[in-house]
DNA sequence: GATTGGCTTTGACTTAGATCAAGTTGGGAC
DNA sequence: GTCCCAACTTGATCTAAGTCAAAGCCAATC
C-alpha cells in the first residue's frame, strides 16, 4: 500500500512535493549524506501507536506519506489532539529522551527516522539545519496558538469549518491544483479523531458536518471523501479573515 | 514604580531571579557584549499596547519585570489570550518583521529589547545561542500544546486551577520559598484577562474563583492576593497529574 | 448471502457555561 | 469626607454542546 519514498541527494526542496523540511538536499547534500548512515524509514498501520508519552524515544524524523498525530490524555480518559502530523512534519525534540505525547499512526504512515545522537551532533556542528529547526518550531508555535483560539473561542461549526480548511490547505501544498476550482480530498482523521482535535464530542462533530453539507459549504462521497466547492465560503464559515494565516 | 533592573556582565544565570535566557551572562559574556551596544530597556504602563499585530517590529526582547501577555483577536471581537509573557519570556520572533500577535502589558511591564537585526546576526554566528533560543521555542511549544489540552477538554473550574497553577509555579521560580509551605502571589490579570486566557467569560471565571475560595483551595485577600494553602490540592483541582509538567 | 463489528448518524433529553441585568466594592480625584 | 468609575460579584434565564440511546451503513469474514 506505502511506496518507499524516491528520496535522493539531488533532490529539490522546493520542487519536491514530500520534503525533508529538516534535511533540505538541495542546501545541505554533503551533511544529508551523512545523515543518510543513520536513516532509515518506518511503516506504521492506520491505527497503529507510533510511540506513546513516557517512552524513551531514540529517534527523530519526519511523516513521509499519512497522517499521524499528537495527543495527550487525562488520567480520566478524556483526549486532546496537540499536532496534526502531516507529511513533511518533524516529530520528536532534540536533546530530550523521553516522549512527551502520545504519537499514533490516523492512516497508514510511513516515516523517516534518524537516530537522535547523530542527528543531535548534526545540529551540532551544522549552524543551517539548527537555523531551520528553529524557524520549523516557530512555524509549529504558531499554528499551536492559532489552534488555541479555535480551541478557545470558536463555535462546533467553526471548529470544523476550521479543521477542513487545515486539511485542504496542507493537501493543496502536494498536489499541483488550478486555483479557484473545487478542492477535493479525503479526510483523514474518523469522527472521533476530528473531535478530540476540535474539544467536541464525536456527535456534535457528526451534526456539524451534516449541517455543513446541507448548507452546501461541502458536499461528501460516502463518510470521508469531501468536495469543497468554494474554498472562500469555507473559510468564512471557519471564521477567519481570508488572508489565510492558519498554518503559516 | 519600576526600577532599573541590575544586569551585570557578570551576572550568572542559574543565580540571578530576572534572567535573560537568550543571552545569559555566564555562558556568554563575549556575545553579550556585543548585545550591550543595541540593547535599550522600555517601560510600559498596565493595560498599555506593547505592539499591535501586524505592526512593524524590528525589535526583539524579554520581560525584565511584569506581565504581558499576547492575544489574537477574530473580527467580530472575540479574543483568545494565546501566551503569557512572564520575566524572562521572549517576545519577537528572530527572521520574522511583522508581528503576528497583539501584546498588552498587563501589569506594568519593564521590557529589555535588542534590535533585531544585530540580534539575528549574532544568532548567525553563535551556534550556542541558536541553540538555546530553539530550546526556548520547543519549551513554549510544549507550555502551548498543554494549554490546548485546558482549553478543548477542562471545565471551568480545572480552568481557573490550571491557571492559577501556573502563576504559582511561575512565581515560586522567582522567590525563595519553603517546601510545601502555603503558596502567596497577586494575581497580575484581571478577571477579563483570565477569561481570554481560558477561553470563558468574566462571570465564569468570577463565579468558579468563588467556588474555589468557598471550598478553601484557595483564599483572597481583596481581589487580586491569593493564598494556597495546599498546591497539590490545587493541582489536583486542575486535573494534573502531580508530576507537575504545565510549564516545562 | 448472512453475520459481525467499526464507524457514523440521528433523536430525545440534560447541563455547563453564556448572556443579560442588577448590585457591590474599593481605590483615587477632588 | 463624597463622588466616581472600573473591576468585580451575584442572580435569573437561555442555549450550544454534551450525554445517553437506538438505529443505519458499509466492508470484511465466515
Amino acid at each position: 500500500m506505502l511506496q518507499e519514498p524516491i528520496l535522493t541527494g539531488s533532490q529539490n526542496c522546493e520542487e519536491c512535493p514530500i520534503r525533508h523540511r529538516a534535511v533540505c538536499a538541495r542546501c545541505e547534500t554533503d551533511e544529508l549524506q551523512r545523515l543518510e548512515e543513520v536513516k532509515y524509514y518506518r511503516r506504521f498501520e492506520a491505527g497503529q501507536p507510533i510511540i506513546w508519552c513516557g517512552d524513551r524515544m531514540d529517534f527523530v524524523g519526519s511523516v513521509v506519506l499519512g497522517v499521524a498525530s499528537l495527543t495527550q490524555a487525562m488520567e480520566d480518559g478524556r483526549t486532546q489532539m496537540v499536532g496534526l502530523l502531516l507529511p513533511s512534519d518533524f516529530v520528536g525534540r532534540p536533546g530530550r529522551a523521553v516522549a512527551a505525547y502520545d504519537v499514533t499512526a490516523t492512516t497508514d504512515v510511513l516515516m523517516c527516522c534518524f537516530r537522535r545522537a547523530p542527528f543531535e551532533a548534526l545540529i551540532e556542528d551544522t549552524p543551517h539545519i539548527a537555523h531551520r529547526l528553529l524557524e520549523m518550531t516557530l512555524d509549529e508555535l504558531d499554528a499551536a496558538r492559532e489552534w488555541m483560539l479555535v480551541l478557545g473561542r470558536k463555535t462546533a461549526r467553526e471548529k470544523i469549518a476550521s479543521l477542513l480548511s487545515i486539511i485542504a490547505r496542507r493537501d493543496a501544498m502536494l498536489h499541483i491544483r488550478r486555483e479557484d476550482g473545487p478542492v477535493v480530498f479525503d479526510l483523514p482523521l474518523t469522527r472521533e479523531a476530528m473531535a478530540d482535535y476540535l474539544g467536541l464530542t464525536l456527535e456534535t462533530v457528526s451534526r456539524q458536518v451534516s449541517a455543513l453539507r446541507k448548507d452546501g459549504v461541502i458536499s461528501l462521497e460516502g463518510k470521508r471523501h469531501v468536495t469543497v466547492p468554494d474554498i472562500s465560503r469555507l473559510l468564512e464559515e471557519a471564521g477567519d479573515d481570508m488572508d489565510g494565516g492558519l498554518i503559516s
